[in-house]
DNA sequence: CTATCTATGTATAAGTC
DNA sequence: TGACTTATACATAGATA
């Protein structure tokens, strides 16, 4: 849509891709309103720049402006959090999957820990009545140690 | 862009409102593919319809076709984490939070075992130390317990 | 970088099948 | 319903300031 059929791929030049991204950015943007309020429908739109920067659209509280704006959009943060949800489920989010699988090897090692424990303890039990009655033993308290070392 | 210049309001006849929804929804998520290849950018796009429908796009995954597939773009990764990030905190995320509060206790109870272990391991050793040698003894392994209990 | 200009490529509203 | 077609409106690449 310019003076060239442009190709399909990454632009190279550093700075035409900056003008670029700027120029359809906001053209994408224009789009979604558009869309937003001809078809009547809910749009949100990321866009993550290769440096750090977030970009977002969103037609979210489109009909809520004037003496309504006030009005608290509990729909809208419901609404938001299913639309999180199906991001990050859709956008295949490799953190939670890393985070979920950080939580199974803590939940791992744990387990570890505790049977470690037990194998502590036992190996004081067999210690105390391999040995005479009268020296100060150790007396496993009834409550978890958890809850004393804290 | 068509035959007539349209008003940008909401289309109130349903099948044009559909038929135009479809159009421009295509449209959209075309112009959202161009500028995420030609930007190098990585863009969402969810469309909500006023239905119960949700249309999504999405340009995650766009560098992982072809002979590089398996090549894991850990830039990819560190990228999506930067992304997920901003976008969570954004969007003010429970479910992270939440997570990051069950590694957090996770990591919390997993020090605690440690330092249970080694209270343990201590009084093993005292209770060695004060009893007669030829006993058969508990060797601490060298290695870290942990392992054998693999 | 930001803004504007304009020739040209695209998207799409209607129309047609 | 879609799938094409076509006339137009729109978006934008490259140039220029």
């Amino acid at each position: 849509m310019g003076r060239k059929k442009v190709e399909l791929k990454r632009i190279e030049n550093k700075s035409s891709r900056q003008v670029t991204f700027s120029k359809r950015r906001n053209g994408l943007f224009k789009k979604a309103r558009e869309l937003s309020v001809l078809c009547d429908v809910q749009v949100a739109i990321l866009v993550f720049s290769s440096c750090d920067k977030l970009y977002e659209f969103s037609s979210v509280g489109r009909n809520l402006e004037g003496p309504y704006a006030m009005e608290l959009t509990l729909g809208d943060l419901v609404e938001l959090e299913k639309q999180l949800h199906v991001t990050l489920t859709h956008v295949r989010d490799r953190k939670i999957q890393m985070m979920l699988e950080s939580v199974k090897s803590l939940h791992d090692q744990e387990k570890m820990l505790k049977e470690e424990n037990q194998l502590l303890e036992k190996q004081i039990v067999a210690m105390k009545n391999g040995k005479d009655s009268d020296h100060p033993l150790y007396h496993p308290p009834q409550q978890t140690t958890l809850s004393l070392l804290k």
